[in-house]
DNA sequence: AGAATAGTGTCTGTGAGACATTATAAG
DNA sequence: CTTATAATGTCTCACAGACACTATTCT
């Protein structure tokens, strides 16, 4: 195609993937998919799944499609959102590649994720993950990922993504402490979340452990901000 | 250039823009930089100002570029931020067009925006815009950018960026309400923004208001987070 | 009974909203 | 003096943090 543009003076057409972060918690620990990379560049390495936008298709269709094929979760009991865009000249050594990063927060999967691709996918724990072994510039899209998830626990009702439902009050809890890092009160974090508008929606159902007393059990609500916000500090 | 991708799977290469969503704030009111386009597509509608990436330089370097170039501004007193890319298909008749949007905020500009190109640049405030006469997806990225900058002065320090300095906390006050579009409390919006570590920095100087009291005069602290945030509501 | 987890109740300090009061300038 | 704006002080209610206490299941 062509444009009204003095020639050399833009960039000319670009590559375009989009890359995701998916994030779930498994064995109270935050979990992040990564692949191992099959070819170069960065062969044998760690990376972000993604792909390249495909004709006609958005960035959005292109993000859930990618979900989809390394989790087979269907798109309606998760949340995706975009993150950012990463374009810095020379991050892919093949040319100019701009990626843009989603940010995906799936419910523990039953099956250890298949994938209909061949390339061996697994759930790696954030804190052991080797920053200096992720291909491309897919350490600096992680860290601002994990950044964005933490801080959105605040003020968003995002945490009752990872809960298979139905969840108990202590399951999301548990999903808090977990991000964070650090542990909750369980009484006050009852308080909150039990007064917050919308956010949890009591099925009537009991949980059945096999050790203390059943748990009322919970479906997610339809708030999407949490107000008033559950604080990390102070 | 070649990549291991079978052919007609993915859309080729595609061509990539930012976008700037420009906020100041003049004559009390918020207002935003509209360009007018002077060819086809969307003859003679509004427009976001932007342009294309170029060769070698990053997302940022170009925001960078196209704000110095549509105002003036060098980039050191000023706040940038990438918002969020937008590339349905369909959303540039000519073909695959994806646009990073930044969002800047700048303090009210003597200059009435030369600008070194042609087009006419010009301040709309952000209540009179005609959001049915914007071109391209730009009414969606506006109400976007406004959003964000909206819930952002709530949680960060961004609303000096607004402010030459040296400000008093009447004009800090007056941003706030100006964006939000309501009255605030001048001694609690006083109590929390001084209490806040490292947002104003005090010069020693005062004002000299033709009438009323002189107001002391402050320079921006080196925070960027407001810890405890200033809410909109409750 | 004892262990383990769920859930309730209560006290206290902090801080936001509301609003009264004082301070410093110009005419 | 009055007018206009800046700055400080005070009262009250709500809520977060801390933590004691009760409830319900299991072995």
């Amino acid at each position: 195609m062509i444009r009204n543009v003095a020639p050399g003076r833009h960039a000319g057409d670009v590559a375009v993937t989009v890359d995701l972060v998916i994030f779930t918690i498994r064995d109270d620990r935050l979990q992040v998919l990564l692949v191992e990379r099959g070819k170069e560049p960065f062969l044998g390495m760690s990376a972000l799944p993604g792909g390249y936008v495909r004709d006609g298709e958005t960035l959005d269709r292109t993000a859930l499609r990618e979900l989809n094929e390394e989790t087979g979760l269907d798109g309606r009991r998760l949340h995706l959102e975009q993150l950012k865009t990463y374009g810095d000249p020379g991050r892919d050594p093949r040319g100019r590649v701009i990626t843009v990063a989603y940010l995906a927060l799936v419910p523990d999967l039953s099956t250890p994720v298949a994938g209909t691709d061949a390339r061996a996918a697994q759930w790696v724990p954030v804190d052991s993950v080797d920053f200096d072994e992720l291909a491309f510039d897919h350490a600096v899209i992680l860290r601002e990922a994990l950044e964005r998830a933490r801080s959105q626990l605040e003020y968003t009702t995002i945490a009752a993504a990872f809960c298979t439902e139905p969840f108990s009050i202590s399951d999301l809890r548990r999903v808090y402490e977990v991000v964070w890092g650090f542990p909750l009160d369980p009484s006050n974090f009852r308080r909150k979340v039990t007064g917050a508008e919308d956010f949890l929606v009591p099925t009537g159902r009991r949980s059945t452990p096999e050790i203390g007393r059943p748990a009322a059990l919970y479906r997610r609500g339809t708030a999407q901000l949490l107000f008033p916000p559950l604080m990390r500090s102070g």
